[in-house]
DNA sequence: CTTATAGTTCGATGTTTCAGAAACTTTGGA
DNA sequence: TCCAAAGTTTCTGAAACATCGAACTATAAG
């Protein structure tokens, strides 16, 4: 029943399973939620969702991308900086993949 | 308010993040289901689980080991075969991680 | 005791990933 | 025009992975 997805979804677990950028993930997801709550747009440029993490700018670069191309977050440039979104398509895909329903 | 399990849970993350894994994690998932629903104990040995996955015997073994490292799974030997179950703790930690409660 | 079954362990090999240094690209001011 | 800020690209080396063949272990059945 999962035969299809399951490469894509192994992708996404893949990007998150790696303490810095599951870390990036979820500051954004945090965010995201906030920002929701506050009824307002819920982007976030990367430097703040660096949160402590101890990394320097190629790396997270590097990391950012590879969330995007999993298709767990959307980027889009906005003047100097990169602003940030988890994609709810992704976050709802994962969410089902764990539920007792799964199948 | 994450940092603690961010790193137990990039490594099970990591774990399913490898779509033999995860689709060997996903079969047993499924039996468990079918088992609890039938009242019965969920338990189901390798050979059973490969539906399907294209990859021999030290793969899989590997595979499995990885599962179990990452508490994923239990492993017991039973006569000549291994019998796997998903560990519910693991199972209940993912979806945490995703709902809108995440924080 | 012999054989078959079900996994495991041990290399070997090729691939992927992580991280940082250095140099580059945009963009927004001074 | 010149500079700083925020990322990006490219390269490089170390570490981690995935997979398989071959040899091994343990158990059950004959």
């Amino acid at each position: 029943m999962d035969r299809p997805d399951v490469k894509r979804l192994a992708r996404q677990l893949k990007a998150l399973g790696h303490p810095n950028r599951l870390q990036l993930f979820l500051n954004l997801v945090e965010e995201s939620q906030l920002d929701l709550a506050k009824g307002r747009t819920h982007d976030c440029f990367l430097a703040k969702l660096l949160g402590g993490l101890d990394i320097n700018a190629p790396t997270v670069s590097h990391h950012v991308k590879e969330l995007a191309d999993a298709g767990l977050i959307d980027t889009e440039r906005q003047g100097k900086q990169l602003i940030c979104s988890v994609r709810p398509d992704a976050l709802h895909a994962l969410r089902a993949l764990f539920e007792p329903t799964g199948t």
